[in-house]
RNA sequence: GGCGCCAUGGUCAAGCGGUUAAGACAUCACCCUUUCACGGUGGUAUCACGGGUUCGAUUCCCGUUGGCGUCACCA
């Protein structure tokens, strides 16, 4: 049989990072069989409907990479890809039908009232069981309730006596006694049927072979077995993945600064990058790979290798994965992604290329260049002046005052700025004065940046930004230096 | 609170009865060096606890503890 799965987002307006995982864990066990992965839209809720929320997903999972075989906007054959069209088509309804005539499932006409009322509070968590009340009702009674226009739910029919298992292919065989097994709702008085539904009737519908999804709906999953069994349908294979967390161990929330992918984006890191991240987390190859890309995924991936323990998002790994993607990435798509940012800071008729590519292997995302980089157009003239002290090199300021002097008389003689010449010309008066090209080029440096950490060397920046400024910022750092 | 799941360094993790318990990020030291970075070398740091089973447990079983999830007409 032909591997099948989904991702089956709810149009939230957020593509959650554990979200995003999880469609591409769907993506790869499917690819990896060279079986299809579908896109199926669950708006069952019509209160939580936010605008352009499609887009959003749309975008990602092209952004990601994540190509669907089957879904709403490319049709296929066990379409529509959309529940709330599924529902025009009266598709749950019917199938809730089925179940009701099978004993299965049953009118329910409770209002919140009497709901409220099962209620209880435990540890300040409202937590409610229903009491089968409805079950009992007679078919005169629920015929006329009917007719009478009130409105109702239908609810799943689980015994209260002997014990279900079910099994997911990571946890294996989880069993829990039936009595645990609440009466949930198929469907809502609207007449949408609830997620855990219509994930049933469309999972089934579409041929779904591997259902991959968060580990929240463990606990739910022996009633879905149920259904399934009501129906006669066969049981997919279930994959529940970790979470991914936060340091505190908590969900990823939108306080956190990095939960969804598009804040991810935002905050500069490359889509490839976020994936093959995000796949590392709760997932390893056999190998000891650690970067690649979603071809070699695909080849790599073993759901099997899952792990079952959640995962916390480390954004300094993150970060620096980001920073590999850049080194590696070719020169031309580097230029491109980085410009926007060089032209940010640098507005003199500077080299741009050449100061672009000095920090191809010094940032770990884009917005870093600006930063590094400013120095080159403008330098501030209020810097540390404890600068021109360096311990390591065995500097005092007097001696950077002396060295910076010299070295203001002969680049005043000098024409020919390139990197090569000034290096030459410079270490040379160094040798004959005895002193190190590394404790020679730091007051040069200091001089001509105001920073401790600069992405290039003393004559590199010195060939950059020229001869006439070059000179200017000596001549200033001499008088600063007093 | 009931039920369920999980448990290897600070983090991601390999391991699937016998290992000097991989690797990566972070961290520290040193080397290299036209600063920083990069790179190189090395170091610190992990099997939650208690019982079993076994000739032998990180690995299997039970319990404890801890964390997480779930208990909606949300998904």
């Amino acid at each position: 049989m032909k591997v099948r799965t989904r991702f089956a987002p709810s149009p939230t307006g957020y593509m959650h990072i554990g979200n995003l995982r999880t469609a591409l864990y769907a993506y790869l066990i499917a690819k990896h069989d060279c079986g299809d992965f579908l896109l199926r839209i669950e708006d069952t809720d019509k209160n939580r409907e936010v605008e352009g929320a499609l887009d959003i997903i749309y975008n990602s999972l092209k952004l990601a990479g994540l190509k669907h075989d089957e879904g709403p906007d490319i049709g296929g054959p066990v379409g529509p890809y959309v529940q709330s069209e599924r529902v025009k088509a009266g598709i749950y309804m019917d199938y809730a039908k089925m179940l009701v005539e099978k004993g299965e499932a049953y009118y329910c006409f409770c209002d919140d009232e009497r709901l409220s009322k099962l209620k209880k509070t435990i540890n300040g968590e409202e937590i409610s069981f229903y009491d089968k009340h409805c079950l009992s009702l007679s078919k005169e009674e629920i015929e006329a309730n009917l007719k009478a226009g009130k409105p109702f739910v239908i609810r799943q029919n689980n015994p209260t006596t002997g014990t279900t298992t079910f099994n997911d292919d990571l946890y294996g065989d989880i069993t829990v006694d039936n009595s645990e097994l609440d009466d949930m709702v198929l469907i809502k008085s609207d007449g949408y049927p609830t997620y855990n539904f219509a994930n049933v009737v469309d999972d089934h519908l579409m041929n779904i072979t591997h259902v991959v999804r968060g580990n929240e709906y463990l606990s739910s999953a022996p009633k879905y077995n149920r259904l399934y069994d009501a129906f006669g349908w066969d049981i997919p294979k279930y994959i529940h993945c970790p979470p991914i967390t936060d340091e505190t161990h908590h969900k990823l929330s939108k306080r956190h600064g990095a939960a969804s992918f598009e804040d991810m984006i935002a905050l500069g890191l490359l889509p490839e990058c976020i994936l093959n991240f995000v796949a590392l987390l709760g997932w390893s190859p056999a190998s000891n790979e650690e970067i690649f890309d979603l071809n070699r995924m695909i080849e790599l991936f073993d759901y099997r290798r899952i792990s079952k323990s959640p995962a916390v998002l480390d954004m300094t790994k993150l970060r620096w994965m980001n920073g590999k993607y850049i080194e590696m990435m070719d020169e031309n798509r580097y230029l491109n992604l980085a410009m926007p940012y060089v032209d940010k800071v640098i507005t003199k008729d500077l080299d741009k290329k050449k100061i672009a590519l000095l920090v191809k292997t010094r940032i770990e995302v884009f917005p870093d260049i600006p930063d590094k980089i400013a120095f080159f157009n403008d330098m501030s003239s209020d810097y540390d002046k404890n600068l021109y002290a360096n311990e390591k090199n065995k500097l005092t300021k007097d001696e950077s005052a002396s060295i910076l002097n010299d070295v203001l008389n002969i680049l005043e003689n000098t024409d020919d700025f390139s990197n090569d010449n000034l290096f030459t010309i410079l270490k040379e008066y160094g040798k004959s004065r005895d002193i190190k090209v590394g404790k020679l080029m730091w007051p040069i440096r200091i001089a001509l940046s105001g920073l401790e950490v600069t992405p290039a060397g003393a004559t590199e920046i010195a060939s950059i930004i020229g001869r006439g400024e070059t000179i200017n910022r000596i001549k200033n750092a001499i008088n600063y230096i007093k």
